[in-house]
DNA sequence: CGGCATCCAAATAGATACTG
DNA sequence: CAGTATCTATTTGGATGCCG
């Protein structure tokens, strides 16, 4: 059977990229791959910058989980924290320029998640007419 | 999208899209943002598709957790199963459909993977030259 | 407000052993 | 080979309280 995942196993200039494919993925997912550092970023890019309104876009996350995310972020050079030591110290983050590295990501992945959204809600749709069981 | 640190604070579509942005990523990476799921569909993509093949093309993973994320990529249309009831019982893993839709986020990965690392060492090499103060 | 420390609960992963 | 079961170790995360 002739499919378009098959390929030939003989390809050896094909396994060799997939070896690379599988390390760069695991090296971008070991950066970035977390639960919440993409969805950071995201926030982030909202121009939302503070601590606090970050807690609120982000969804379920914690200060504690928040606080340590940010401080890899910063360590990793996706953002920067900015301190103004004005009265009521305004703490601010703003995205580093390598944080828009990631724009292709995140566009490649918003585009799937759409998608794929659509395509649970339809499943979910079918399956409550027919089944019943989990 | 274009520079997000320069849009206006009041442009309400570009806050909403955000918005959307940030539920679709978090959806897309429900789904796929385990630490293992997108290695071992990259990792079935090479057409070494036994559970033992796979075990050894992502490095680091238990047969246990291999196990379960394979019937998670299975229950979610990701991956299909094939029982072949011959003599010594040949089970194979091969990609759905579906997975093929991940293919844009896979290359989007990869492409920023290879670029990171590169940045990793390149701030390595100057990092034991040059002091870095606290 | 921003953020860290501590304690504790829950999720996750590894090792090992065992089955068909 | 292709798993599963169990038990435990490690990680992670939430809640709370305090501090600047």
């Amino acid at each position: 059977m002739k499919e378009e995942n098959e390929i030939p196993k003989a390809d050896k200039a094909f396994t060799e990229e997939c070896t690379t494919v599988l390390a760069a993925v695991g090296d971008a997912l070991y950066a970035i791959g977390g639960k919440w550092k993409l969805m950071i970023i995201i926030a982030m890019a909202r121009g939302n910058n503070r601590f606090t309104e970050l807690q609120r876009q982000v969804t379920g996350i914690s200060a504690r989980v928040l606080s340590s995310e940010l401080k890899e972020l910063e360590l990793n050079g996706f953002i920067v924290k900015k301190v103004s030591v004005g009265y009521p110290v305004l703490i601010e983050y703003e995205l580093a320029p390598y944080s828009h590295t990631l724009e292709k990501v995140v566009a490649a992945l918003t585009e799937w998640g759409i998608q794929h959204r659509q395509k649970i809600k339809s499943e979910l749709s079918s399956n409550s007419s027919s089944q019943s069981e989990s």
